[in-house]
Order: structure tokens, then C-alpha cells, then sequence
DNA sequence: GTTGGACTTTACGTTTACGTCAACTCCGGT
DNA sequence: ACCGGAGTTGACGTAAACGTAAAGTCCAAC
């Protein structure tokens, strides 16, 4: 079934994605899918580069540091150096998200503590320069 | 010092926001100063009006959800129904900033895990359809 | 042989919240 | 009269990640 060759839409409907975007990853150069004639048929390796971009998406990295992360270790010069590069890259990105959440429980924080005074938030509204 | 009336500067310096912030503002009608000549002049309502739209995009909302909830009091018919509506979008948006800091959290702990493995995450980047 | 899908390319549109000019206009000071 | 500084309008630019037509190609089925 998961044949050596998929189609755009085998793709689509594999990994929850629009043709439109296959085409925009293939664009900004992260996924190289090889031609029948018009056609593009991605690969095995397409599908794991997809599956990481995909994976990476959801840690919040944009397209172009997985772009780079992926050409990276695809020169297959994985070495020290770079493993340590894209090791830092990702503990930095950690970083940023817990800094992030941080921020949204303050915003969430202040923001439950005026919904708990109730009217009294909504008053606020009101009375802009009340203080 | 808080005069009644605030140049365009006495505001970007007193709100930390720049001049084309708020002609932004007014263009999108959540400001409406005055004029004096061609000079804009701030009352303490258009203050009142920043400080709330400041806090509320520390809180998420637009510019767009901002304009309407000030306009929605602005009217002055701020009734039983008008002020129940504010509060639930007030709360729905709580809501929405909880989902939005657990999907965080989930990405935080699934790259966290990552990372504990050490070097295998990163091995995990060259063997992509290594499963 | 033609119709219908599936696929293709090209290219402009969308969203949000401003940044960044360019070209004025106005006002106080010298 | 002239200069500099502050303020103004108008318009285009930016970033990200695609969406959305428009128009053409290709192949299998009828």
C-alpha cells in the first residue's frame, strides 16, 4: 500500500496537507520529488523529509530552519560540529517555547484575575482612566 | 504633567508606542483625537482607550475584537445583555489562551523528550524513515 | 474523439500590525 | 526671510504560509 512511489494526492491524504502546500515545500526547496513526466512522485525520502518538516512545524521551527537543518545533515557530513549546531538549535527553540508559555500563563494569569472581580473587569471598560 | 490634552510624542513616550502606531490606531478607529490645526491632540479618553487596547493585546485580542468591545461601551448603552456579551468573549478568549498554552506545553514535553535521548534526536534527523 | 479527472504552472491575494520612505505644511526662533 | 524640527498624509513594503483562481496538459474511460 505505502508503495516506493506516492502521487501528490496519495501524499495529501497521507499526511494531511493540500497539494498546494507539497507544491510550496518543494519551492522553498525542502522536498525534491522526482518527475513522471509532469508528474511528481515523492519518494521515501520525501515522505521522512515531510514527516520532520511536519514534526517541526509543531515545535514551532519555521520552514527555513527545517530547510536548513535538513540540508544539513543530508550532505550526510554529519558530523561532530553539526550534530552539536543542530543540537543547539533545537535546545534554543525550547528555550523560546517555555519563555512563550511563560508569558501566556502571566497574560492568562491577569487576565482570570480580572474575570474574577466579575462586573468589576467589565466596568473597567467603562471607565477607562478611572486610576 | 498629565495634561488634559497629549501631542502625538507625549503619547508614544508615555505608552512606549510609536507615532505610526497610532495613526494606525485612528485609521483603524480605535483612536480619535482631537484636532488642533493638522496636529492630533489626545484627550484622556483616547488615553483610556490605548491603555485598555495595550492591555488587551497582551491578552491576544486583535485590533478588530479591541474596536468592537470599545465601541460596544462606547455607546454608553452598556446593558445587562452588552456587558454579558464582553465577558463571555472575554472568557472565550481565556479558554482559547488555555488551549493554546497546553498545545505548547505538549510540544514542549514531546521536544524535551526528544532532547533527553540526546544524540538520538538527532539521529532521528538523518535516518527520517528510519520507522 | 471527447469528456472528465488529476495534475501542472503562473501569479496574484490573504492576514496582522505596523515600518519606512517621500513629500509637504506649520511654527517658533534668529 | 530662512532654518530646523515636529507633525502630517499617502503609499508601498514586510513577514509566513499558504489559498485561490486561471489556463493549460495528460491519460484513461466511454
Amino acid at each position: 500500500m505505502t508503495s516506493e512511489l506516492m502521487t501528490i494526492r496519495q501524499m495529501c491524504d497521507a499526511f494531511e496537507v493540500t497539494p498546494r502546500t507539497l507544491r510550496f515545500y518543494e519551492a522553498k526547496e525542502l522536498l525534491f520529488p522526482v518527475r513522471n513526466g509532469q508528474k511528481r512522485l515523492y519518494t521515501r525520502r520525501d515522505r521522512g523529509r515531510l514527516k520532520l518538516i511536519l514534526r517541526g512545524k509543531r515545535f514551532g521551527f519555521s520552514l527555513e530552519e527545517m530547510r536548513q537543518l535538513l540540508n544539513l545533515y543530508d550532505r550526510g557530513d554529519a558530523q561532530e560540529e553539526q550534530l552539536k549546531r543542530t543540537y543547539a538549535v533545537a535546545r534554543e527553540r525550547l528555550a523560546q517555547m517555555e519563555r512563550q508559555r511563560d508569558e501566556l500563563n502571566e497574560a492568562i494569569e491577569e487576565l482570570r484575575g480580572q474575570l474574577e472581580w466579575g462586573a468589576d473587569m467589565i466596568a473597567s471598560f467603562r471607565r477607562p482612566a478611572a486610576e
